[in-house]
DNA sequence: TTGCCAGCCTAACGATCGTTCGGTAGTCTC
DNA sequence: GAGACTACCGAACGATCGTTAGGCTGGCAA
């Protein structure tokens, strides 16, 4: 899956640009935007500050172009499994849990791109952030829509269930990154157990019983 | 609950003080703290950039404090749950709803202050990060405690059950500060709604049966 | 009345920021 | 081999940053 060249209509991947992409979005998302100076990026790919210039318009284009790739990463793998389930006859928990991995398949393969979104965002430049929001939107959209689809008593307007629903699976799934490593456990494995958590419930494992 | 006097030995409220620590921990909050400079600071509590420093060492200082009277803010309120539990006969449905009652209440009554740990925390100074952690890995462990307490099974190292049932909690309370609007909705009505869809699970009400 | 100090000020320091201008090597085309 | 283009560079621009030095002022203590 070729993340990296988006909105490039023809295959003219450029070293160079590449890798001030990849080493930009590790940077954002360890250090932060506003930390993280274009000389810090420039000595990183060992290139001079002025260079950068003639790959990107300036740093916030970079940004923008960092957060554009980690949607897509996430959108494509969303899509992906989407087309997967429907030809077979999956359980709604089957469905979620190939979601939830997709989900953590796209954000561990490009880290830095997906995870960026979750940490800087907030504190992006405004004129990013607009630009990067319909994007966000969608993706969420999809994930609303998923959920609502399964469990469809979560769609009440008083109690925001729905709602909470999706940001907690987003939080499990999202700081996953922060301490899970890839490399010791299977990403299929944290899927279930995220949904298993998120499926049975407290209730069913409390130590005084269901309540 | 005097949350601004924080390591002040005496009673010295200053006005000048606290205002700069309310209005500096809101713009951290919202803009980013390497986004908000003195100068913007100093514009909106009416001052001079230089009168900061009359309060406060330096920027990095100021930012300390705010985090700390932040982690401070959780902390009590969860011991206060803690002590009002320990009289009665709770359930740990009960008990678990209480204390992210509590949290929610700290985190709406102290907005900026504990909500900037939350967005802002991973991009602040090494040196402000050091200082923060201790008091952060306390409350922590407060709340793992109290999960292993309601339910032992999660403590399972294999799956590290325990530690994202507290990360999706974490997710979903923290996320409230995000979209709940307090004066609009009961934070208690909040509280019960968190706890009853982690305690319940999906799986009880999904459209397709309980799998 | 004098002295002190908290609270805030003006003015400026050096450092660092994103960015721009005018190049120079290398490569490819005709 | 002339021209064009890609990729990069050195050097500098103005703006903004955190911070400091030194001074003013009003209220309280002696």
């Amino acid at each position: 899956m070729a993340i990296l060249d988006t909105n490039t209509s023809e295959a003219s991947i450029s070293p160079g640009r590449d890798r001030i992409l990849r080493v930009a979005a590790e940077l954002f998302l360890t250090k932060g935007y506003a930390e993280t100076s274009l000389r810090t990026i420039a000595e990183a790919v060992e290139m001079r500050p002025a260079s950068i210039y003639h790959h990107f318009e300036s740093k916030d284009a970079l940004l923008t172009e960092i957060l554009s790739i980690g949607m897509d990463a996430v959108t494509t793998a969303f899509d992906a499994v989407a087309s997967e389930l429907d030809h077979g006859e999956a359980s709604e928990r089957e469905r979620l849990e190939a979601h939830v991995g997709g989900h953590l398949r796209a954000l561990f393969a490009n880290h830095a791109f997906t995870a960026a979104h979750v940490t800087v965002f907030p504190f992006v430049p405004a004129d990013v952030r607009t630009a990067a929001v319909p994007q966000r939107d969608a993706y969420e959209a999809q994930w609303t829509d998923l959920l609502r689809e399964i469990a469809p008593a979560l769609d009440n307007a008083r109690t925001d269930a729905l709602r909470l629903t999706r940001l907690s699976l987003f939080g499990a799934m999202n700081s996953a990154v922060q301490w899970f490593d890839p490399s010791e456990g299977s990403v299929d494995e944290l899927a279930a157990n995220i949904v298993g958590t998120l499926w049975n419930g407290l209730g069913s494992i409390a130590s005084g019983g269901t309540d």
